[in-house]
DNA sequence: CTTTAAATAGAAATCGTTTCTATTAAGAGA
DNA sequence: TCTCTTAATAGAAACGATTTCTATTTAAAG
């Protein structure tokens, strides 16, 4: 099934948030572009439209859209908040690719980590429980330019 | 090599950083708790020694450390600075392991990232250029109690 | 419609981090 | 060992991302 505005305000309600305009407002923006934003880009953005948010604002709904799994946070060096929409909605543990040019994020399908797992806790006789993984590198569309 | 005081103040000279009596006491700290530090953990620690730094003096320190390869920052979900002296002080490329109970840090000798990066370039169809990869879970000393 | 709890605005606070300026001290050279 | 230059440091202040607070508005259940 595809990530579409429709099973976004599915996911709010199988979560008992409301259905408001400035919620929409920032999932109708993630969708249509699917690279990260950080909240005062989204609040840039909503900016002078009719369903503009106040930055605090801007912040709980990515907060909230976050904890329910539906936009997903990415780490960056300046250690500031950066969300995206993720294509990949299923929920299953992937990880994702972050192209330096254009900001977009592709998420991996398969995960490495389960092969390299057992080598890594008998090296160090730990038990390992989870793991950072993201990849930064220039995607194919911003190569073929 | 073993990292030791002498290796440390070595490097400082190598970087013509000058050794200080707050230099070492930063290094002296980290030295001889193989844990990752906050910056205002530092600063608390060296609080009412004969050596002890201003917040913002200890906030440099770290970071012309980190800026030479001395201490390595690690990531969190909290989004804050962490610094720790890493055993493996050769440069070579490596990552972590952090212990969620102690928090001790431990190098994995072993990065998988090339043997993986064939396969995610042909996926995505993209040039890879960096990752982050970092594990937690809890270490043999940990579990061993 | 009414009602109620959740959502939002906007101001203000918070807090990790950085900047600025005056003072101190490391260490190179005499 | 002494002097001098420049880097290092202290402490106050600023900064800026993020959060909190309170009053107001609104989604949506009944």
């Amino acid at each position: 099934m595809d990530i579409s505005i429709d099973s976004c305000i599915a996911q709010l309600r199988r979560n008992t948030l409301k259905v408001t305009p400035r919620r929409l407002a920032v999932i109708t923006m993630l969708l249509a572009e699917r690279r990260y934003f950080s909240p005062y880009e989204v609040y840039e953005r909503l900016l002078n439209t009719d369903c503009s948010s106040g930055l605090p604002s801007v912040y709980r709904i990515l907060q909230e859209f976050s904890a329910i799994g539906l936009v997903t946070e990415i780490e960056r060096s300046d250690r500031q908040q950066y969300y995206f929409l993720c294509k990949e909605s299923s929920g299953a543990h992937h990880h994702h690719f972050i192209c330096r040019i254009c900001c977009r994020v592709e998420p991996i399908k398969k995960c490495f980590f389960d092969s390299v797992k057992k080598h890594i806790e008998t090296e160090l006789d730990a038990q390992v429980e989870s793991h950072i993984f993201q990849l930064e590198g220039i995607c194919a569309s911003c190569r073929n330019h």
